[in-house]
DNA sequence: AACTCACAAATTGTCGACAATCTTAATTTA
DNA sequence: TAAATTAAGATTGTCGACAATTTGTGAGTT
């Protein structure tokens, strides 16, 4: 619960009311998993467990609606995510095409002092997979701080938003509880130096196009996981 | 009241409940301006207003959040959004990636007839721009169903969503607000031509690039409105 | 045995009231 | 006079209870 912290604490949420401390919260559990995918969500039962009134309870699935995290039917009631190979394919076709978008517009936008923060942040994570051996750290917290900040660096408060606060939350569900495999963290990094690389030179054509073409190496990635999950039933 | 049903009626929403019946008003009142932009919002007043509860308010402004038109502060309220031209540029930069995304999709996934509708859909409007001399239909229900039709041709149901029921809304309320100019309206309809048969070719390359172009045209023409205004004062 | 219908239990939607917080304006103080 | 403070008013956040709808069960019919 503490070293998961890191994690969330990306898009900074002022928790402020008591339905804010449920959202974050119900989030948390919801992308590691301990409120299982695709399961049913019971109000009065949850509004107990977290100690809050139904009320507070609705306010929190709404937004975790806005996030993707949970589907809501009228009268019907919430049911979180189902995590399908669909799925994957769609949201990550939309990914691609954001965080394009935020990567071209990073290379013309960012302040030279965010650019030497990447390339340190970069450094600081080739030195933590060695002595890791390049595993859960990178992938988790080290691979979405550097997402997050160019996201960041394209200035553009409305795309932010959307891929911040809404898009990342349904992405990192995937990546939690899908995983990386194999030599995918190694070949991460390489394809995170030519980014920044192309971020540097002002190129915010080869950017972008670095840029979807590691989402995608990424999406290949998760995707192999479904292939097998499919080959064993 | 009931000729703007029209504009209403594409993203399809069931209303079920209350506060779907209040959500779908107070979305209506504040793209027309009939809720003034900037504006605070009145718990109290608005549930007065709707005649519904102040949870059944709380529910709807939760969802008219969703689609961006209206901010919340814990504590402090609601406020419609203001419709500046820094925002029409980061809404039109997402809108042009997520567009160009669809339409390059929709050129591999629409059935033969559903292009088919698009090039009657087109024609029909030909003929009622030229009786009404080319003015508020076209650029309203008509530009409308175009692109919704495209987006829903991608086949992609989360960029579907994204488009449809989320952005759109303040992309609308941006055109009938600030409105379009001049002869964008006979241009408008060459631009749909020429997407319309780089869709029929399954030349998605080229079907996004004139997507894109077409929509920078439209955000060009929007912008100049601000420009006029930036002038006056 | 399968299907339909009706009833009961549970769940969601909605309401009005209270608590916590912010805003505003008057009052005090430097 | 201007800034700071405090108190009153208004607004939002939260709660528990009731109403409306759905779901699940079981009796009855074909």
């Amino acid at each position: 619960m503490t070293e998961q912290k890191a994690n969330d604490n990306y898009n900074d949420i002022t928790i402020t009311t008591a339905s804010d401390q449920v959202f974050v919260d119900m989030r948390r559990e919801i992308v590691q998993g301990t409120i299982e995918q695709g399961s049913k969500i019971s109000e009065p039962e949850l509004a107990k467990r977290y100690g809050v009134s139904r009320a507070t309870l609705r306010e929190a699935l709404n937004r975790l609606e806005s996030c993707y995290l949970v589907e809501r039917k009228a009268n019907v009631g919430c049911r979180v995510v189902a995590l399908t190979a669909e799925r994957l394919i769609e949201v990550y076709q939309v990914r691609s095409a954001l965080e394009g978008l935020a990567c071209r517009l990073a290379a013309d936008n960012m302040e030279p002092e965010e650019v030497q923060g990447l390339k340190q942040l970069l450094n600081q994570h080739l030195q933590t997979q060695r002595v890791k051996e390049g595993e859960s750290y990178y992938q988790e917290a080290g691979d979405l701080d550097f997402h997050y900040r160019i996201i960041k660096g394209s200035k553009n408060a409305h795309l932010i938003h959307l891929l911040c606060n809404e898009l990342y939350q349904l992405i990192r569900m995937y990546r939690v509880q899908m995983g990386m495999v194999g030599p995918r963290v190694s070949k991460a990094f390489d394809e995170h130096l030519a980014i920044i690389n192309a971020i540097e030179n002002h190129d915010g054509e080869l950017a972008e196009m670095l840029m979807k073409r590691h989402i995608s190496a990424s999406q290949a990635n998760i995707q192999t996981k479904f292939d097998l999950l499919a080959a064993k039933n």
